[in-house]
This record gives C-alpha cells, sequence and structure tokens, in this order.
DNA sequence: CTGAAAGCGCTTACAG
DNA sequence: CTGAAAGCGCTTACAG
C-alpha cells in the first residue's frame, strides 16, 4: 500500500477501499486463522496463548486497513450489545442538554455505547423510541422524563431490557429525581423574600408552567403551597397556572390570565427555562407591567439568563448527583423500583 | 397468558418473560415456518402469497408477545443497517440542540435511526467517536462542527460508509455550511448602526471568540473586515480575540484585553451564545463598563436571550434550510465534495 | 500455541 | 401458498 521508493500512500492502493475489512480477511493476510484474528482483537489472546508476534502482526494489519469490527456481529454472537439507550424529552435546554453530555461521558467511560433519542413530550413517540431501541438490542434503557414510564418499563421487561427512569419516576423500575419538593420549598421562600423587599411589597405568587398530572410538578407545587403556608399567605387557586412546559403555551396562560386581572402579581415561580421564556414575552407585552418587572424563581438554571439578568432567582438541578446515583443503580444488581430523591442546588456551578 | 375466567393477564404468565422472543418462538406458536413469519413481519408477505389468515395470525402473536425484531440480526444478515450517525461538539447551546432534534426527526421520516455522539470540540473523541459508530455498522456518518472532518471522512471511505460535513467543511466529502461571511456582513453592519448611535458614539467593534484556524471562524472575520472597509473604519488587530468557543475562555480573554486598556470598546461581535456568556461575565466584572453597556451582537440565535434583552442582536442560522439540503444530498447519489452554503437569518424565527 | 465448527437471529434465493 | 437451507461477521467451547 506505500510506495517502496518514496514511502508516501499510493492513491487507490488502500486493500478493497469501499468494501468493509473483515477477520477473514485480516487472517488470509496474516496468515492465521479467523478464530486468532478475534481473540486478538478483543483482547483474549493471552489467554488463548497467542503468539505475541502473531498478535503484533494482526494488530498491525488491522490498524493499516482502518479495521473497525461489526459489532452487530459481535454483539449478536456475545448476545449483549454494550448499548445503553436514553429517551430524553428535547434538546432545547440546559438541564437536558446537560443530562444528555453527561451520560454520554458516563457510558462511555463504563465501556457502553449511549444512543439518545428525543421524543418531544409525545407519549406516542415515546413508546415508538423505546420500541426502536430494544429492537436495536440496548442493554439497558433509560426513559427520562417520560410522559409514561411504566408503559416504557413493561416493554423493556418483556424483553429482557433493563428500565430505568430519571426525572419522572415510576412505579416498575428504578427512578432517580430531583428533590422538587425542597427545591420548591426554598424557590418560593427566596421569591417571598424578594417580593417583600420591593415597592409596593407582593402578595401571593403566581405560579406558571408543568403540567398537572406530571410527579415533578405536583411536588413542585406542594413546595410552592407549604411556602405560603409557612408565611401565612393565602394561594387563590386561579393563581396557579399549569398549561405545560412549551414557552408559547405559558405565553397564552399568562396572556389570559393577565387580560382577566387588574393588577399584575408581584411575583412568579416559573417551572422551567423554556416556560421563562414565554413568561418575559407575555410580560413584555402586558400593559399591567409596564416599567415595572416582577420578582421571578425558576427551575432549572441557565448560564446565559444568569450572566444576564441577575434578578431572575434559579433552582439548579444536580445533573452530576443525579446521574451518579444512575450508575450506581446499574452497577448494583437489577434491584427493586424504588425512587432515590435528588436535593437540588441553588448557587453558581 | 390470560386466566380464561377473569379475562386478566395473569402476573408473571407472560411467555418466558426476560428472555427475548425471536421469529422462532413465534413460528411454532403460529405453526408456520421462520421463513413465513420473517416474511410477514418485514412486510413482504404479500410478494410471498402467504395467506392473509396466517399474517394476521402472526401479527397477533408479535403483539401479544410484544416482539421487537433483532436489528443486528437483521441488519448483519441484509449488510444495511439503516442507521445514520451524527457526530456533534456540544449540547449547550440552542442551535445544536436544534439540529440534533431537528436531525433526529428527519432521519427517522425517512426511515433511518440516528445515532447522535457529542465530542466536545475534541479531535481524539471525535475520531473516536466515529470509529465506534462504524464499528456499529451506521450506513452514513454526519460530522458536525467537526475540528478536522477529512479524517473522518477518510475512516468512513476505508469502511465503505457514506461520509458528509455539516457547520464546518471538508475537502473529502460534501459540505453543507452557513453563509458566515454573508452573516457577519450584516451583523457587523447593524452592530455598528447601533453604536454609532449611541453617546458617545462607538469606534471599531471588538471581535470575540471561536478559532481562527476554523473555516467558520476565519469567514466571520471575513465579513466582519468587509463592513468595517465599508463604513471607513481601520481595525485594531489587536481587537481580534479568538480564544475558542468556550465561556471561561472568552471570559479570560475580554478580561485581559479590558484590563491592559482604558476605554473599553463600545461594541462587541460575539461568535457564539456560549462565548456571550463569558463576554457578559467580563463585562459586568469590568470598571470600564460601570453603568455602560456595550452594542452587542452574536452568532446563534437563543430565544431566552431575546426574551430578556432585546438590545442584543442575533444572527440565526437556518437550521431546518441546513438539514434540507444535507437530506438532499443523501438522497441524490453519492456526489463530489462540494460545499452547499446557507444564508443566515436575522429576524425571529 | 492454534484451528474447525457451531451458533447468535435474521433474510432471501431456491425449490417445491 | 410455503419451507429448508445457506450465510451475514463474529465468538467461544472444544479438541488438538
Amino acid at each position: 500500500m506505500v510506495d517502496e521508493t518514496t514511502g508516501k500512500r499510493l492513491a487507490g492502493t488502500r486493500i478493497v477501499s469501499g468494501k468493509r475489512t473483515t477477520i477473514y480477511d485480516l487472517a488470509a493476510l496474516a496468515g492465521a486463522s479467523p478464530s486468532a484474528v478475534s481473540s486478538v482483537l478483543n483482547g483474549t489472546w493471552k489467554k488463548r496463548r497467542i503468539s505475541a508476534a502473531l498478535a503484533e502482526r494482526i494488530t498491525r494489519l488491522a490498524d493499516e486497513h482502518d479495521f473497525a469490527i461489526n459489532m452487530q456481529a459481535s454483539a449478536l454472537r456475545r448476545e449483549k450489545s454494550n448499548l445503553i439507550g436514553m429517551i430524553v424529552p428535547k434538546y432545547d435546554n440546559r438541564y437536558f442538554g446537560l443530562i444528555v453530555e453527561q451520560f454520554e461521558e458516563m457510558a462511555r467511560a463504563k465501556g457502553l455505547f449511549p444512543i439518545i433519542t428525543c421524543t418531544r413530550r409525545d407519549p406516542d413517540l415515546e413508546v415508538q423510541a423505546a420500541r426502536a431501541m430494544i429492537s436495536h438490542q440496548v442493554d439497558c434503557l433509560i426513559a427520562t422524563g417520560a410522559t409514561d414510564p411504566d408503559r416504557i418499563s413493561e416493554l423493556c421487561a418483556s424483553s429482557g431490557v433493563r428500565a430505568m427512569n430519571l426525572d419522572l419516576p415510576g412505579t416498575l423500575a428504578p427512578s432517580v429525581i430531583s428533590d422538587n419538593y425542597g427545591g420548591a420549598l426554598v424557590l418560593t421562600r427566596r421569591i417571598l423574600a424578594d417580593s417583600a423587599s420591593s415597592r409596593p411589597p407582593g402578595g401571593p405568587i403566581l405560579f406558571v408552567g408543568g403540567r398537572i398530572t406530571d410527579h415533578s410538578t405536583s411536588e413542585r407545587l406542594r413546595g410552592f403551597r407549604d411556602a405560603h403556608a409557612e408565611a401565612g399567605i393565602a394561594i387563590d387557586e386561579t393563581m396557579v397556572l399549569t398549561p405545560g412546559y412549551a414557552q408559547e403555551k405559558a405565553h397564552l396562560a399568562l396572556k389570559d390570565y393577565l387580560a382577566q386581572h387588574d393588577n399584575a402579581p408581584k411575583a412568579i415561580f416559573v417551572t422551567s427555562t423554556i416556560t421563562l421564556e414565554g413568561v418575559l414575552h407575555a410580560i413584555k407585552e402586558s400593559r399591567l407591567y409596564d416599567g415595572l418587572f416582577p420578582s421571578i424563581g425558576c427551575f432549572d438554571w441557565d448560564p446565559l439568563v444568569a450572566a444576564l439578568d441577575s434578578r431572575i432567582l434559579m433552582v439548579r438541578q444536580d445533573v452530576p448527583s443525579m446521574l451518579k446515583a444512575l450508575f450506581d443503580l446499574l452497577e448494583a444488581a437489577p434491584g427493586p423500583p424504588g425512587i432515590v430523591s435528588i436535593p437540588t442546588l441553588f448557587d453558581t456551578p
């Protein structure tokens, strides 16, 4: 493959370029058996007492040919794919972005190949994606923020795939979630303190975003209520808006609310940075907020928001600890479907 | 599997629960051959003239057992995986988030299964990830914003995998990129106009972020220079800072710059929203900007920034058009390694 | 120290 | 209308 006189690789001489090299090709070139090639390539050759010379020769040939083992075939034979799947709702905020990025890193560190797919909070897509991942033989499937985690756990169970939940808990597989109650309690206290110091001091807080059927939303609402109770502030139930997470929905919901009221809430609790987007638009458009800016606290840390506007309070979910807990569960024997709750943070990373 | 008297599914009676069902299991249950099951399941059964009754029976059995075909085996046999891989630098901004989300959607619409992996702008990780994807038999690999796209194209070539580049161009595979020159030209003009109207009016703009070796950075710099030339404003070369994209690096670079100067630049051109984070921190910390806020323009649209601060000008890269172009190239016969350049946008989505 | 052979779960040309 | 058989590229117990 290399010009003897110049030492340069000759164009077009790479063996069977385009056609994939197999261990049979390598075996023929090395004058050895496919078994030998296989064991050299997967590191079991010392055990098989193959000569170092042969191992060396095979390794060199593999390098020269950019040989890439066929994992489909390998996994089929070993009956283990080393694939780990993750379903994630969206890639549109820093929380899920960090989850995905760190998940990939930790999976690779454990010798697993991560497969991630985004299901846009669509229950049908979630099931479809789970099926696809199972078909692709993932050894384990993580459902992150899934609408119906138990449906996914069932699918996994009938295919012998290990299932786990992240961010939103299920009853059929172990779950790792944030302490949404605790985070909301602290956040609400801070918003109340912040708005109390404003002029004129604010009353109860408006709650915007999330789905009332979500575990995380109901837990955050519970923390929200308890913080109000502590402070002796009554909550008007019309002040809880849960139209989902999408910014357009939050925008509309808040716009409607403001249109029906004469004085604007002095403080707002927002369930996600995506929801925050819609809230900010509604505030900007409303006459009620002319010149004013309410106290705002939201779930999920966004570094750009922090850099731009120090007035907005943010709860940071502890992604590294969540993923650590997830992989710890994975290390351990397949346990019962308990829930691990990770405390939230409040300062900068 | 169902209790005859109650009609309810009995716990633990799902057939060989945990052990995956194969087409052989289904064949035995249906009283047919594995071949028949296979063709019913992959839709070729009309062609094989299998009876509708048998097809129906097999389909029902497959449903009952949550049968998921083993794609590894199927792909191995067909010598086609229908897997499409994408390498992406980071998940930490809306630009790449949108790319990934839309890529997944378009891939699925074409019957392909997307595999995405994030390589954190690390050249070694990029190559390692590309190898892994090739091993997993992707039919096609998209390198997005890769440091060395040609290295990846080479790896693909020697395994007969189709390669394409996105966001950053290469010379060995077709590339789809943004018109970084045009976008920077327009953005610079707008920043100049914005800062000219401020009091006191600003001079030349400070350029912050990117890698000077990046095609996109050099193109943006070219647009930046041309816009200055048009306006008859000379550029001081010390005003071009290209320490990379990471916010910490931009933060440090700008901090250093400000420490060495007596008056702060009235306007800043920022190469990405991540870089913007660092720029904002440096501005906040500097005495030179006390009370003032420079005119800022940046690449990449971030909806939260838009909602929070209307002063910041943003160029939006046209992700839908970029991906459309990418999939069009994919549809077409494997063409020559040309570059498709997509104009940038300037308004809200 | 090494190879021949069986088998992972599919698909498909071939032969009824 | 349907099945037996070969083979995709690996791995590994088994037999030298």
